[in-house]
RNA sequence: GGCCGCGUGGUGGAAUUGGUAGACACAGCAGACUUAAAAUCUGCCUUGGGGCAACCCGAGUGCCGGUUCAAGUCCGGCCGCGGCCACCA
């Protein structure tokens, strides 16, 4: 054995696996089935730290539980629709067909160096018609079945990138790609009907045990559910009421005002006979939505003129308002003010000099004397100038009025949530053409599913701001499916999480032509593991959820959920270096001068460190995958991701961190080298009750429950600290070769998931013709993982002071004399007879004195 | 503003869920090998004090207090950092 050659290693393994197919997967039904998956990626060209980090904990879990014996499921593909193919085509005049095939060519290169155990035979991409056709399949598929409408709508416009958004792609009032600041516009948009789900999504949450709790509270908090109360309030001099939504309607007699959104139908309809109400709704239709200026934004509202009737005292008149605090997206896009109990209510009445009656006391005040200044009063308390509910706690007021109002016909309670139906068309052309022809005639026509897939044109052009499909001079010309007559295409195409939202079920059986999800997703879903980052807890992960039900109810599917055990991984960070003129420099241009001092290259200028921040190319903190593992190989980069921090943390990339990594598997080569010398003809010894027999179990005892629980940087700290144990074992002493071997063997199975390639070769070397990967997970044994002797802490009055040797399972009487004859403890005593003494079983004794 | 996390050596992190704090590493220091360096190997490595020494005494898990025989772990109050949501009625 020569010194290790990771790259030869490498390359020669990955060659073995990919010619005798071990990877390749089939449905199995005697064995169990496991399905790891980790998310997919965009094919930007070049794969980041992140990805390295995901798929290496995917790849683990996969690897591991094949070695348990499970038919393991675990597939790679592209999310290759989107929009960074057809910036690159504006920039590079080239097409996004092309740019997206030839980036997915050079990331799976990059991706297969890593050694990952996917079956490649199952790769999908979205952007192929023969994966796409099947989106559109569903798409008509939930058109029938009300999964889905049209309307116009205010939507999210980005004026940079020309299309639509939706309310998750704005981040403080600008487009999360673009970072321009988003327009309001009416457009007519399809819609897909997510809350008709919004009760069951929420309440499946409970279920959902291996997911994080974070993630879960994420998603509970964006669904949103609140329990309220709908009231119609009459409106003087009109037949038609206004209804608002509230969660107070303990509050109603403190009632003062109603507002409404600017886009109401009441605003819109007074608006077009009032021009300075048709400028002030335009105005808040402009208004930024960004996080500061929402904070310094004024209350403003628009008398319109019109009276509300209080529904319980009926000589109270309360003023309609416009006011731009109200959004026409939530509850009924009206609301009552009730200013004493809302800040937000207050505000605006201190601004129009509106009464400001309290309703809810505080404990012990008296309600003629309690008074509202600038702040509202939020807290709890008994009813007042309320009436018949006057005494009343805030929940028997809510039951209350709720009773009363439904009584008469005025109102009743009503649960609203803040999840919203989410638009899907999109202005681009690099997406998934929505299968729909519009006609004068007949309106919005579904394509007749034997055209299907309506497939891009190739030929287009990007000379133009806008989309390319709608420009395009015959595509969109067709016949309408009903009557014949001359009609067009849609030209907007699916928002790009319609294809990750279903891409999971794809992978059962990705080379079904007939149907988009085959019968083998009945036997591999739901995915067993899902595995990325924590930024999709909310958008991917609930439309995923939402999809599998509304496939469900299509016939698609069986099951309510795609991902039964969810890991959030954290993100890789690193340092970041700026110059003496404020510039980011790459960590690979560093250089550390003799006197200490860091400097960037070529010019030596003057770098100054900063704070650890997740690796961007913004910041240029950022180290290329494919630099490590040209260097330091596969391996190390894997060992490196999973021993530093926990997988749910973020990672803090060292150059050092590797080199340890680097060194650990050079010693283990070594180690089984010297091992393997010393026992050509002698056979691993596995029948020891000896010390390190027992070290080796408890090791597969450990690593077994650490991968069991993700806990992959202790796993390998177990599997050092045996490899530690096994090195300094004297391999002259007679039965030391025969063991020395069996504990090398074993580590070899135990790291074989985290580093595979130099696992397998030094299988190989041991003298196993198949990889590891037919091997079978070490079991320990029962018997070997307990001590004959423990050793005991005893404390005095909770001090450590000392321990003893016991034998396993000893006499408490027989402990509590050993510990009073330590002399330590007698010498600490000073005579004084112990008031009390307290024994845990084979851990400690403490003795009160 | 609302909700939710997290604070352990110089650093990343362990600690069987209330029972011997600092496993395993990284960095550092000392030594061995070497003409020398790199690599490798060995040792030290929370902190203050004492001892030639194996060791001994005290303090210590952001701060203050509490519960308990026993607290990094549980409870209360601060301080700091981070995440998600946010004009949601």
């Amino acid at each position: 054995m020569a010194r290790y050659n990771a790259k030869e290693t490498e390359s020669y393994w990955q060659q073995q696996w990919a010619d005798q197919q071990v990877f390749a997967v089939q449905e199995d039904r005697s064995r169990p089935k496991y399905y790891v998956l980790e998310m997919f990626p965009y094919p930007s060209g070049r794969i980041h730290m992140g990805h390295v980090r995901n798929y290496t904990l995917g790849d683990v879990v996969a690897r591991y539980k094949r070695a348990q014996g499970f038919n393991v499921l675990h597939p790679m593909g592209w999310d290759a629709f989107g929009l960074p193919a057809e910036n690159a085509a504006i920039e590079n005049r080239s097409h996004p067909a092309d740019w997206t095939r030839d980036n997915i060519a050079a990331m799976r290169t990059q991706l297969q160096s890593m050694g990952l155990s996917y079956d490649w035979d199952r790769e999908l991409a979205t952007c192929e018609p023969g994966y796409y056709r099947h989106e559109q399949k569903m798409f008509l598929d939930f058109l029938a079945n009300d999964l889905v409408y049209r309307k116009e709508s205010w939507v999210n416009w980005d004026p940079v990138e020309n299309t639509v958004l939706a309310n998750e792609q704005v981040i403080d009032g600008r487009g999360w790609r673009s970072g321009a600041l988003v327009e309001k516009r009416k457009l007519a948009q399809w819609f897909l009907k997510i809350t008709d789900y919004s009760e069951e999504l929420l309440s499946a949450l409970d279920g959902l045990e291996r997911w994080p709790d974070r993630v879960r509270l994420m998603q509970h908090n964006w669904i949103g559910r609140s329990e309220g109360a709908r009231l119609r309030f009459e409106l003087e001099g009109r037949d038609d009421r206004l209804e608002v939504y509230t969660t107070r309607h303990d509050t109603l007699f403190g009632a003062s005002f109603c507002a409404i959104a600017a886009n109401h139908p009441l605003a819109q309809e007074q608006a077009s006979s009032n021009t300075d109400l048709a400028t002030f709704i335009a105005e808040c239709n402009r208004m930024s939505t960004s996080e500061a200026d929402i904070e310094k934004a004024e209350k403003k509202g628009f008398a319109t003129g019109i009276y509300a009737r209080h529904p319980l005292r009926p000589d109270v008149r309360l003023p309609v308002y416009v006011a731009n605090f109200v959004l026409m997206e939530y509850g009924t896009g009206a609301i009552f003010g009730c200013p004493a109990h809302d800040q937000r209510d207050l505000d605006f009445a201190l601004k129009y000099n509106l009464p400001v009656l309290p309703v809810v006391i505080p404990e012990g005040v008296d309600a003629a004397t309690f008074t509202v200044g600038e702040t509202a009063y939020t807290g709890d308390g008994r009813l007042g100038n309320s009436e018949f509910l006057d005494g009343m706690t805030v929940a028997e007021a809510k039951t209350e009025v709720a009773s009363r109002l439904q009584a008469s016909g005025i109102g009743e309670t009503s649960v609203t949530y803040r999840l919203r139906d989410r638009g899907v068309s999109r202005q681009r052309y690099w997406g998934c053409p929505i299968p729909v022809i519009h006609c004068d005639d007949c309106g919005a026509v579904p394509v007749p599913e034997t055209e299907l897939p309506v497939e891009l044109p190739r030929d287009i052009d990007f000379d133009e701001p806008g989309n390319p499909l709608a420009r395009h001079p015959s595509w969109k010309h067709v016949g309408c499916p009903a009557c014949g007559k001359p009609a067009l295409r849609e030209t907007d195409t699916f928002d790009t999480f319609f294809e990750s939202s279903w891409y999971f079920l794809r992978f059962c059986d990705p080379h079904n032509t007939d149907r988009g999800v085959g019968d083998a997703a009945a036997y591999w879903m739901p995915v067993d593991q899902y595995i990325g980052g924590i930024e999709h807890a909310v958008l991917h992960l609930l439309y995923s959820r939402f999809f599998m039900r509304a496939l469900k109810k299509c016939g698609y599917v069986t099951q309510d959920e795609p991902f039964d055990g969810l890991l959030t991984q954290g993100m890789v960070c690193h340092e970041t270096y700026r110059d003496d003129k404020g510039k980011w420099v790459l960590p690979g241009d560093l250089l550390t001068l003799e006197d200490g001092s860091l400097v960037a290259r070529p010019d030596n200028r003057p770098v100054t460190r900063g704070r650890s921040e997740k690796m961007s190319k913004s910041k240029k903190n950022v180290v290329d995958p494919e630099s490590i593992l040209e260097t330091y190989g596969a391996d190390v980069a894997r060992l490196f991701m999973l021993s530093d921090s926990p997988p749910d943390r973020d990672l803090e990339w060292t150059d050092s961190g590797v080199d340890g990594a680097w060194r650990y598997l050079n010693r283990l080569w070594k180690l089984g080298e010297d091992i393997l010398g010393a026992t050509a003809s002698e056979p691993a010894r596995r029948d020891g009750d000896d010390e390190v027999s027992r070290a080796i179990h408890k090791t597969i005892d450990g690593v077994t429950s650490d991968l069991d629980r993700f806990h992959f940087n202790k796993a390998v700290a177990r599997i050092r600290e045996l490899s530690n144990l096994i090195g300094g074992l004297d391999l002259n002493q007679p039965g030391n070769p025969g063991l020395a071997r069996f504990g090398f063997e074993t580590i070899i199975m135990l790291i074989s998931p985290m580093a595979p390639h130099i696992a397998d070769e030094l299988w190989r070397q041991f003298g196993h013709a198949d990889p590891v990967i037919h091997a079978s997970w070490p079991v320990a044994s029962k018997e070997l993982l307990v001590d004959e002797n423990v050793t005991i802490g005893i404390q005095i009055n909770g001090k450590m002071r000392a321990t003893i040797e016991m034998s396993l399972d000893a006499e408490r009487e027989t402990v509590e004399a050993a510990a009073l004859a330590e002399p330590k403890v007698i010498a600490q005593l000073e005579g004084k007879t112990p008031r009390k003494i307290i024994v845990v079983p084979n851990r400690i004794v403490n003795i009160v004195a």
